[in-house]
DNA sequence: ATAGAGCTTTTGAACGATCAAGTGGAGCCA
DNA sequence: TGGCTCCACTTGATCGTTCAAAAGCTCTAT
């Protein structure tokens, strides 16, 4: 036999306040949920008497009747997830903000792989305990879009779907070609010429994409593009081999623009291990702007995703597709931006020419905490 | 008129499995709710049915009746918090499988500060979205637990109620005393005596409880006390001030344990600057052990927090107390892990007295990605 | 006066599960 | 055989909301 606590007070029901404001069911609800169609007096009755009363339509009650949950799920993805570090952090809480602006929650869940989520999914949306999904971190050979589409679920993808052309599902990408172009561009205006690319091993999505991005800029550039390119898997190890590597070579790079920070952050030590200073000998530029990148000596330019925007956007598609208004799937590319900081900066030989104060100025501030003072956004 | 889109497969009902087995509605609940009331023969049958429509009971429909929602609130707090870096972004990861195991899931919201987040608070439990919470980062002062209690909440907090007798709530909490003790006794078998100390400023709980454990390791060892703790707000430029400060006075101490890793960070630098080699001329310990901790040159030695203990005691604690079961609040204090990095070594005065080999060895192997290798746990 | 149109409000039903009470049958004992 | 208990299962009611349809009211045009 279970008394009520203590401090259990009941929440009121639209029956109350129904019948505290002298009308019916039916007219509360109308007053939250079309409020047009009472009369103006009423609407302000009804209103006092729900805000005095504090009352807010049980969720599951709505859900039941409207069978629609207004939560949206999510995947946690690990903090050091190869490839994306600390983006998909931002995203999450971009995406929350996103969502509670537009009514809607965020569940959030982990997995320790995609047929552990898929495990997951299927339980959630089994028991109709989400209305539509954000499904991060899209991959080559990825089975979960179409597993997706198959049972009928509502997504968007934050990603697009790689290497498969017959994917016919909304989603919402950041340019990473853009980043990249952007990068050897910066570089170039510094005055570098060889500028190289570490990249992920052929076939990852993203790392040809920001791969292809180098490309048409190195080559819109006129710059030198043989025997500057290296791949491995992602990590602060290969970036280490993969720089190593290249500034091995009879005619190093001067510049090193990375698919990832992890890659950048080994750049940077295989740089030092060569007594070369880095952003002066070698610049070098990440991508992602993880939380390192502006903690590393010397600050790390990176270039860096509009997370914002991205949930912004994931939000709008998501619940287009909700409504069902939305007849085919949405695609929406956005533009990601360089920060730079002192790891890029003119190569020894320019710089020679100028006044080295700009370095001394370099050398202070390195202490700062945000990444918005003394950063250049190009 | 809204039509029901193709790809909308119909979930079937719990009357729809037992029309298909052959029996009532109520042995198909009983079959996943109450097994032991059914023959063993009805219960193969109908758990074959409900496997084979793969059915599933509708949270929302289930949530009305028992108005339990099998879900968990937690605040997403920005990944780079000052205090908390990168912990809580763990927490939540192991919090979700915590949860997950026992059947519920996590939804998260973000808020700009507290006061924006009781809004949040209040609309989930008016609308009874949640059916308890997880409080995260406590602090003096710290508005949110009373409310909660006043509001009858079900909820427990990440962190102790710092500075307030009488609040009377669960909590779960990470015992910082005993980190900088560790770590205190860490460098002292090192051959340290002159221990400094960076901290927050008086009043902040996790701040004056991880000095206190300074403190108590110090006056246990008989090591030197004065003149060795400096206090500021949390922040790599805090840090280096700090530790300049430290390191600037007449007998300067040879390691500094620091209350987080930004201020570990600050400490670095301020060592360089003095050109004084960290691990060697003096050693440097964090807490928190976040992702920069093993990022960094020398990497950091940093003490880890439980977070996968932590998440389970919270989910234990919170089930505990929705069960009813609790008569009074829960208190439990675990114990964090130094994790010993390079940037703790012996001081070089007792170095000089041994061969140089093992700083060799601490030189190779620093590009290692993970935290698991090459380190010893305390 | 009255029907019809249009607006506001009320009423009955339904969403899909669980709880509480009820039914039927087997087994036991007198 | 009757009565009792116990077990396995079924039936009716209910959670709190929204949808669909009915009802009432006001106003206008005939």
């Amino acid at each position: 036999m279970k008394k009520p606590l203590a401090g259990d007070k009941k929440r009121p029901t639209i029956e109350v306040v129904a019948k505290r404001a002298g009308v019916s069911r039916q007219t509360v609800s109308n007053a939250a949920n079309a409020p047009h169609r009472l009369r103006p007096e009423t609407l302000r009755k009804v209103l006092g008497t729900i805000d005095e009363l504090g009352y807010r339509p049980s969720q599951a009650a709505r859900s039941l009747r409207t069978s629609a949950t207004q939560v949206i799920g999510c995947r946690l993805l690990p903090a050091n997830y190869a490839g994306t570090g600390g983006v998909l952090d931002r995203l999450l809480h971009a995406l929350c903000d996103a969502a509670r602006a537009k009514g809607y929650g965020v569940l959030t869940f982990s997995a320790a792989n995609d047929d552990d989520e898929i495990g997951v999914l299927d339980d959630l949306l089994r028991r109709n305990a989400v209305d539509g999904l954000v499904l991060a971190n899209t991959h080559h050979g990825d089975v979960r879009p179409g597993w997706l589409v198959e049972q009928g679920a509502r997504f968007v993808a934050f990603g697009r779907p790689w290497g498969v052309a017959r994917q016919n599902h909304s989603w919402v990408d950041v340019d990473g070609a853009s980043g990249t172009s952007q990068a050897v561009h910066h570089l170039a205006e510094l005055g570098h010429r060889r500028v190289g690319f570490l990249g992920l091993p052929q076939g990852s999505g993203v790392g040809d994409d920001r791969l292809q991005g180098w490309q048409t800029a190195v080559e819109a550039l006129g710059l030198p593009a043989t025997g500057l390119v290296a791949r491995a898997e992602d990590g602060i190890v290969s970036g280490h081999a993969l720089a190593e590597e290249l500034m091995a070579s009879a005619d190093p790079p001067t510049a090193l623009v990375c698919v990832s920070d992890a890659m950048a952050v080994g750049a940077l030590r295989a740089i030092e291990d060569r007594d070369l200073t880095v952003g002066r000998d070698v610049s070098v530029i990440g991508f992602d702007d993880s939380p390192v990148a502006s903690v590393l000596r010397p600050r790390l330019s990176s270039v860096r995703q509009p997370v914002e925007d991205v949930a912004h956007k994931l939000v709008e598609v998501l619940l287009a597709e909700l409504s069902g208004a939305q007849r085919r799937p949405s695609r929406e590319l956005l533009t990601p931006r360089l920060v730079a900081r002192e790891s890029s900066g003119q190569p020894s030989s320019t710089a020679a020419r100028r006044s080295s104060t700009e370095t001394g100025v370099m050398k202070r501030d390195l202490f700062l905490r945000g990444s918005n003072r003394k950063e250049q956004h190009k």
